[in-house]
DNA sequence: CCATTAATAT
DNA sequence: AATATTAATG
């Protein structure tokens, strides 16, 4: 009998052992993510020495039935998975040691972008993160690997109420600053890949290199693609934060419909970008917004519409988030939430109401004060929103 | 010129 | 099918 005990006793001594230097892997991982997941650290790293404690005092019967969340894995080699998957494995006493690559999709493309107006996606609450995050960790866990890609603030990045302050004034003509990426391709046949007849073995790279670059770069090509004949622009894709400015900018002027792609462009702040670009985005806006979808009748189409509209107003509802918490302050949520759908409805007082000292002063003042239709715009817009949101201001046409 | 609408390309 | 770019129009 006693020989099985200490068998038995060797056993659990190994696996305590593996455990620990699991766990210390663990917490070699995790140690980079430390400013999240502060707790998460912490855990390990009490396990740790927990388990320590444990061994080194042996002496002491013990059965180590103290570890709480040892739950996942009672053997060593397994644990150290799952960085990212969600995986609950619920158990699985002795898995097999799966080692996860960190499979870091690194997704170059559209770093033009980011040089100017990076920004992490959704993560914009760094510090605010500390003990309410157990949610939707998978979500900015994701946003991680953003980081690196971007750590460096740009310039003006957001916070637009207070960067508004500085206010470089953008040579209001169209930005010639960073054109960013205007370089590759032809618009035609090929847009990114083929290029050089002779090799280039690796677009991609190539590509990569030219985007960190920062696009038009520094002037030499590479590639031979002096065929200037370029009728077509890069397309500017419109990154969330992008857009978060646009509609940021969009509820300074009061609405999609009281503002104009100039004002917009001007307000955004975004070096680079052209009236045009605005003017497209504002289109598909509109359009948006007017439809949200007119495809599928959604069931009970007679009433309880409810903001569909705002729904419709096919910003994300993070972005949705972000922007009325920065723009709204504290006016209540729902207050905001008119306002995101405000372009057609809301915004009844025409002028945007200085949001903050900071910037106002003299945002669109100048410029073309004549322009009479504004006023009668805004007027018009506002009646149409009434009480009922129903927002279907062409019932019938 | 500038803003809006329509057409076109990706 | 969606979205950005270009052209046309007021």
């Amino acid at each position: 009998m006693n020989r099985f005990k200490i068998m038995d006793f060797a056993e659990k001594m190994q696996r305590c052992h593996e455990y620990v230097e699991a766990l210390e892997a663990e917490r070699r991982k995790i140690q980079v993510f430390e400013r999240e997941l502060p707790l998460c650290l912490e855990l390990v790293t009490q396990a740790i020495e927990a388990c320590k404690r444990e061994l080194s005092g042996t002496t002491a019967d013990h059965n180590m039935h103290g570890q709480p969340e040892c739950s996942e894995q009672t053997s060593s080699e397994g644990p150290v998975l799952e960085e990212f998957i969600p995986i609950k494995r619920t158990h699985s006493s002795d898995d097999d040691e799966n080692d996860n690559n960190h499979d870091d999709d690194d997704d170059d493309l559209q770093e033009q972008q980011s040089q100017n107006n990076n920004n992490n996606k959704r993560n914009k609450s760094n510090s605010s993160i500390s003990n309410n995050d157990h949610k939707k960790k998978s979500d900015w866990l994701r946003s991680v690997q953003l980081w690196n890609q971007s750590p460096d603030p740009p310039q003006k990045q957001d916070l637009p109420r207070k960067a508004a302050v500085t206010e470089v004034k953008r040579n209001g003509a169209g930005g010639a600053f960073q054109p960013f990426h205007r370089e590759k391709s032809v618009g035609k046949s090929s847009n990114q890949a083929i290029k050089a007849p002779t090799t280039v073995p690796a677009s991609a790279i190539s590509s990569t290199a030219g985007a960190v670059t920062g696009g038009t770069g520094g002037g030499g090509n590479k590639r031979e693609d002096k065929e200037e004949g370029n009728q077509r622009k890069q397309r500017r894709c419109w990154s969330p934060e992008l857009h978060r400015r646009f509609l940021h900018a969009l509820q300074q002027l009061g609405g999609s419909h009281a503002s104009t792609p100039k004002q917009i462009r001007e307000l955004m702040k975004v070096d680079g970008l052209t009236n045009d670009e605005v003017k497209s985005h504002l289109q598909k806006y509109r359009l948006h917004t007017r439809r949200p979808s007119p495809t599928i009748h959604n069931n009970s189409n007679q009433q309880a519409p409810q903001f569909v509209v705002v729904g419709g107003i096919w910003v994300p509802p993070a972005e949705y988030a972000a922007v009325a918490a920065t723009i709204s302050g504290e006016t209540s949520t729902i207050s905001a939430a008119n306002g995101m759908c405000a372009p057609i409805a809301a915004a009844p007082p025409a002028v945007p109401q200085n949001r903050q000292h900071t910037q106002s002063e003299h945002l669109q003042s100048e410029g073309r004060g004549s322009r009479s239709e504004r006023g009668a715009h805004s007027s018009n817009s506002p009646s149409t929103s009434s009480s009922t949101h129903t927002t279907t201001t062409s019932p019938l046409f």
